[in-house]
DNA sequence: ATTGCGGATGCAATTTTGTTGCATTAGTGC
DNA sequence: GCACTAATGCAACAAAATTGCATCCGCAAT
């Protein structure tokens, strides 16, 4: 099994989910602890079974879906699509701040990494079109995937 | 509708499958087809809608997946999850450098243009990544879309 | 503490995406 | 043309993710 590493003190977990605006409830308390605790992306699949074995009562796989979406669009965490096409969640990084730089995706892991590099300026539109967003997507190995790979 | 340039030769397709060691099908060539005309890498459901469109009897679903995995084991084309977790399907060996522009997308119509910009240079990794490929997805809407939508 | 509001949850059903089994069809070499 | 078998089509299945709705509970005001 995955070894627990870093575990984050509940009150952390606690107050990162208070201070995005939302109520501190139990799923998004253990969701949020799972992912923190895991050395790797993890599936809806493993992080339900993770919570599964807690002891405590079962959280909802329709539950746990919004929860993780929530915690993507609060920032705590991050939603990508492993080599299998199925989605994995890891905890962002505290203390980093996501605007302004580059992410880069692990095509066998699903991990997300952010880079320090600063994205690069939007190019020139044709006449008519409008900008809406953009997203520069890196994607590759990580040196754990590459070493698994080989 | 993304225009269609990069249509191959049928003959080519042909002997490229024939090459492979493999029966030359209408499914096999028409998906084959499909795959180099496309401007980006397509859907399964995309590539269904395209062949249906074509006045010639219909390709079953599960003929098309086989078909397509067997592009890809034949080396014909590459299977790869989108960040949606879609797999999409692209030819490979292409004609047709994909990575040496950029591709917007409307948010209206779902239509992708190719723009002249050349990309932006790939941001340093960190040591033991490996750079997997890199796309500019820029969004926002395209003339006809920003006339209609306002 | 109590109460009320609305966000959050649980459950059922549905959609989307992809796979497997098997009988039938059709490409290819002879 | 004929036979052999890869390839197809159909049905059923399975996994992953989403939607609708009634109910519950965190939390702030009282």
């Amino acid at each position: 099994m995955a070894p627990m590493k870093n575990a984050s003190p509940v009150g952390d977990i606690q107050s990162a989910i208070r201070a995005a605006g939302a109520r501190v409830t139990p799923a998004r308390v253990r969701a949020l602890a799972a992912l923190r605790a895991a050395s790797s992306p993890q599936t809806h699949a493993e992080i339900e079974e993770t919570l599964a074995q807690e002891a405590h009562p079962a959280i909802d796989r329709v539950t746990l879906y919004r929860v993780l979406d929530w915690l993507c669009s609060a920032g705590l965490a991050h939603k990508a699509a492993d080599a299998r096409g199925v989605f994995r969640f890891s905890a962002a990084q505290p203390n980093v701040e996501h605007a302004g730089h580059v992410h880069f995706r692990c095509t066998g892991c699903g991990g997300v990494f952010c880079l320090k590099s600063p994205p690069p300026p939007a190019p020139a539109l044709p006449r008519g079109f409008r900008l809406g967003g953009m997203a520069l997507d890196i994607r590759g190995e990580c040196p754990r995937c590459v070493r698994a790979h080989s």
